[in-house]
DNA sequence: TATGAATGAGCGTTCATTCAT
DNA sequence: TATGAATGAACGCTCATTCAT
């Protein structure tokens, strides 16, 4: 019984799920309507706000969800030698993450600059980032006067620095790629 | 004539942004409306609009305003030996910055996340600071493999990470002090 | 200036009550929907609420408009003789405040129940109800041992007790007409 | 078996009046929520609607078993010699009725205006309560020329007046008792 | 420049009631 | 009877921005 409705809760949550999915892969995450996801998903708009607190409740966990699987990814990597491998592997989840100013704005505001009361999921995607490149740090050649965590976070620093220059205009003549190169060689090679 | 004009143009100038001022020391920055702005103004709301772009114009400019006040005191400042003193010189204007969740937000869009169109006085704070940090790396007792302006700018990229994390749940042991000396020490310190 | 201004200002009023009257005459005061309201007026949502309160209050303005023009009429009636020449008087506008459940029960809510507050139009209505009918029970062979404003008063209270019972499934046996002149003539008539 | 279910139906029914009056008597009857009264109760939502037809249902019998408390003590009364004591003895019921706007608008609906389909409780104590008023009009020194039922019901309809012009604005200069004083003396004592 | 009514598009809410299990 | 997720249909609101005068 309880299992019944529990299937039945979590159905409605996969097809407004899925129905959000459709309409951010045909538009953008900044065109999302939640009149349009449960529309699509064949539900009541007050089944919507059962199922999540607010619009921005929805976006953090389909951002979250890509942010992980580019976790999931990069987990998977064996231990990277340089900062040319590093800066590509981070690329893809980069080039996601700045896709759509949008979503760089919700990132920032929920990252680190939001969950004061409750820990959300883009929350702990950054958690997770930092043990990702943590495990790297302490294997590969870079510096080692300071913990991996702690390297960890000066990644995730730079990077944020490096994405939020990407949508300033007075940073335009380099690229992301290559200011971010310049940062982490600075940050991760051992001074001499 | 001309100057007449002009002396009232400023005068209503001037009485917006006393408004404004106003209120934003009685309530916050993000309660600012500017429905009241104009009200204590004594203006029409369309006058607001033939002053300042928009509404994040006003708010730049008035956060613009504090921040190139401790700017105007770091630049008197005398070179600094350590990190210590760097840290202690950098708080007023990180308090600051982190008094309200919307101060931050507002600043990280238009540092590096939103001036793709125009380059604006928050903007423009963050070049001005990364020169004064500069002026202070070249001849401290700092790490030289690299350009003091690069120095600088992953000094802005910590302070970000450090200020982003004091409004993080998860990151709340440590006080935004204690990790911004760690992440200078570690960037700003020779590894040996 | 101005003038212009409270010119454009009382057109959009005007057309917002326009389509409204439209809605009801095609459909009922029940059916009308701020969003068609607003759809006819070719105005926008926001437009309305800066004109009305509340839905109800457009609704109290366009009962009271009916009630006004019935009371206008009766104005106009010269005295009345007899009871009967009272309650087909009063029929009109009776059988337009019992038209619809939703009438009957607005107007209860508003006239007495509702306007602790604030003095609706509805409210006013029924004082000036009291007023006319009052005149008529001055001159007329009506009891005069009380005023004709307590008079006029009781009449009130049996106009409403026979609406009332109208919608009554227990008393339905007597049309709302035979049960106002029983009860007005065991009011209005001296008991010799 | 049979016996069984009953008692748990009846012990259901009893959970559910006994939180509702819980809730009542903490906040208000306008304040009562079916979603709090099951969460009190320990029930669910769904049980709430196959003990009560709706949430109305539940209302008009909470209302009416205060409506009949008093009807309890008004039927122990002896006969009634004046206006004075009838107003003083009517007094507690009449101050229950308007004790909350939700109340009186709710007694008014269902009184008259509602029960068209069905006739419900507080249809039935008002019934009752014109039974009441006219046993003690039967007797006492009070007008005879008409019957003591329609004399009853032209109580009702000026204690109804009464209460209504307690909550309209216009009307508060003078009291409900004293309102209701003139009221019942113009209407019950002989002309003359 | 100054005015201020009008815009607008979507969000979140409300909560009694229903219905498949 | 009991369950509780889902329904539903408007309402009211938000408030920076625009535009005709």
């Amino acid at each position: 019984m309880t299992k019944t409705l529990q299937k039945r809760t979590l159905a409605t949550h996969s097809k407004l799920l899925e129905a959000a999915r459709a309409v951010i892969s045909e538009k953008s995450f900044e065109a999302l309507r939640v009149e349009e996801v449960v529309l699509r998903a064949g539900v009541a708009k007050g089944t919507f706000f059962s199922h999540f607190t607010d619009k921005d409740a929805l976006m953090e966990q389909l951002i979250s969800e890509h942010i992980n699987a580019y976790l999931n990814d990069l987990e998977l990597r064996k231990a990277l030698n340089d900062v040319e491998d590093f800066v590509e592997a981070l690329l893809p989840m980069i080039n996601f993450m700045t896709s759509e100013r949008y979503i760089f704005d919700l990132i920032l505001r929920y990252s680190g600059a939001a969950a004061i009361e409750k820990v959300g999921d883009i929350s702990m995607t950054f958690e997770r980032h930092v043990k990702v490149v943590s495990s790297w740090l302490a294997v590969g050649p870079f510096r080692d006067d300071i913990s991996p965590k702690l390297l960890a976070e000066g990644v995730q620093a730079f990077l944020v620095q490096a994405m939020a220059l990407k949508f300033c205009a007075l940073h335009n003549s380099e690229s992301l790629e290559d200011r971010l190169l310049t940062y982490l060689k600075a940050w991760l090679t051992p001074t001499l």
